[in-house]
DNA sequence: AAGTGGTCTAGACCACGCG
DNA sequence: GCGTGGTCTAGACCACTTG
């Protein structure tokens, strides 16, 4: 398992900068040539991703800078903060409902595995989501170890995922569950990871709380 | 003006895979090599960004492919799609609320430039943005600019933006604009533009129609 | 064996901001 | 004039897939 040396400077340079205070400038790359004893385009490749992810900025000719904390980008859609998932039901359908059919492009005889489960955090549940992903897109391992799944961005890891935010009032059936008021506006998140060659994988709707669950995202 | 050649490659393999199908393999790095007269790290730049951009994706050892046009990136919180904004007011307050004093990270008694407007697509209005910018960080030109100003992202350019979304009823002085029911769950976002260094420059909070300002990220 | 993308090097020239 | 990031070159070796 060998790891790249860009991403062994990124590391350390993610090191460094933590302990740095907004706004300081680091190293110029040609700094970071030396230090690291690696090329300059090395060096850039991974100061060039951090910029991506936020932690640091450029100024051209100036030189590069570490971000505010609040600037490292995050998106809560792709990677919602939970810390237990429970699972209400697990079943495998032999066929499934007009949604699921239409958004996994799927024909209605279609054996579909579905589960319904609950994130919490701090013992609080912050959503329900309904999980939905053709069978015959599964190796039995896989299936096997759907119900441990925790983050389904396992699957993202070579496609996208596209999301759609929803204003509805809570759903009677998941008002209690979601420990809200009948009649209180909630959002709901309708997610489909797709392949890479463009075909649906996963599709996710999700009801969230209104307080708890925050959607943020900084870009 | 100079367009640098990794630009003007992307430009170019832009157009060529626009007639092509989803997961049609494009040329090789080598062979563009040839083909653009350029070394092959600048094919390899102008390749990654439009992997990053989600126009291609890449297999390696087999080979770069034509992505499915759903999975190209896109982000309408950061670009809301509307043809029309209509400004309904913009004035210069000497003070703020507190709300806007604490999003902006102003003292109570700072100028503010705020001004509401109604962005609207094929004449239906999909949103109402409430903006806030403190006046000191305006120059003349650019407050005089400002109500012709459509997309705040202009401000967004060498910085960053967050972005919060709210689940509400419509509020009530808002619904007959909005062209909605009272009573009608809604999604309020609140946007705000921070600079490189940190410091908050605009506050927006925006009250979108229900059904025709959809709120869809691809990542 | 041939071809692909992934990584890496050791240079180079440029435009621009700053003192 | 010096240092910065931005662009660019012409090579190289690797691990891996595929015919």
């Amino acid at each position: 398992m060998k790891i790249p040396l860009y991403q062994q400077i990124k590391d350390k340079i993610i090191a460094m900068i933590d302990i740095m205070e907004p706004n300081a400038s680091i190293p110029s790359e040609r700094d970071f040539t030396d230090h690291f004893q690696a090329s300059r385009m090395t060096v850039r490749k991974a100061i060039n991703e951090l910029v991506d992810e936020g932690y640091l900025y450029r100024d051209a000719n100036r030189g590069t800078f570490v971000s505010d904390k609040r600037l490292i980008k995050k998106n809560s859609l792709l990677t919602p903060e939970f810390d237990k998932h429970t699972i209400l039901y697990f079943d495998v359908k032999a066929s499934c409902g007009e949604d699921v059919s239409l958004k996994l492009n799927i024909s209605r005889d279609t054996s579909v595995v579905r589960f319904i489960r609950i994130l919490s955090k701090d013992n609080i549940n912050i959503a329900l989501e309904e999980v939905y992903i053709a069978r015959n897109q599964l190796t039995d391992d896989a299936f096997n170890d759907l119900p441990k799944l925790e983050n389904f961005n396992a699957f993202f890891n070579r496609g996208s995922a596209s999301f759609t935010v929803i204003p509805m009032l809570v759903p009677i059936k998941y008002a209690n569950l979601l420990g809200v008021k009948l009649e209180t506006p909630i959002l709901s998140i309708e997610s489909i990871i797709y392949k890479n060659d463009g075909s649906p994988l996963v599709y996710i709707k999700s009801f969230n709380h209104p307080v708890y669950r925050l959607i943020e995202i900084t870009d």
